[in-house]
DNA sequence: ATACAGTACCTTGCAACACATAGTACCGAA
DNA sequence: TTCGGTACTATGTGTTGCAAGGTACTGTAT
């Protein structure tokens, strides 16, 4: 593997994980606006360039609902097997609010540690 | 524990997931402006409120010694041990160029998922 | 020469989450 | 009954920030 290869696996093992704690955040986010099911929202991901899979957002889902994050029902659907519509709990909605400030402060980290202003 | 606790403390775990891929580009980028000894580096993390103890700091400078990123040099000190002066390499510079893009991507998803235009 | 405080550095195990893989189940159409 | 499409479940792996515990060097005081 040349040098250009190993940087280029580096970077993508490096995008992984400055997605940690930064997936929730969003997956949260689109579900405060609006209930959804696993596929709206990994359509509302990909529309904001956050490309997910099933295998990513479903032990996600799971792991919120178990902290009393997020709660869910089950709706009928014309196309296939009923689909489980997430909502936010109380809890998860003061989360959100102390994710997006733990988000803030870190990119304003960010911007004056890499003098670098967002455009 | 009550409920605040519980919040406060799974907000504490999720600063230092969303920490994870973020150190180390603010370390590379702090190095990249001027060779830097570890207090250095953690006294300039601290400025941009980026608290960084040494137990953490150390095996990150190390990893990233490990994966070519970095090179150091030995300086006598007037008070103390010999401290280790730390210098990207080529690679660490492209390496950190690299970074700052995903680091970019992740904010304009962040921004446009949770739709926040950043101050 | 010895002891000590301050400074610098090192190593290891743990916790947590993004991810990939493999799987089951339901529904409508053929 | 079979099959394709859709929805969901469970589990193990890899990675890095962190805490804890440690060693070593230097200058100062005795």
């Amino acid at each position: 593997m040349s040098l250009d290869n190993q940087l280029e696996e580096a970077l993508m093992k490096s995008k992984t994980q400055m997605r940690r704690g930064v997936l929730e955040m969003c997956v949260l986010s689109i579900i405060s606006e609006e209930e959804s099911y696993p596929s709206d929202i990994i359509e509302k991901l990909k529309e904001v360039e956050l490309i997910v899979k099933e295998g990513t957002l479903y032990p996600l889902l799971s792991r919120l609902k178990k902290d009393g994050l997020l709660q869910y029902s089950w709706k009928e659907s014309t196309q296939g097997p009923p689909r489980k519509y997430f909502q936010l709990t109380t809890t998860g909605i003061a989360f959100l609010q102390g994710l997006k400030e733990n988000w803030d402060d870190l990119v304003s980290s960010v911007n004056q540690s890499t003098k670098k202003i967002t455009k």
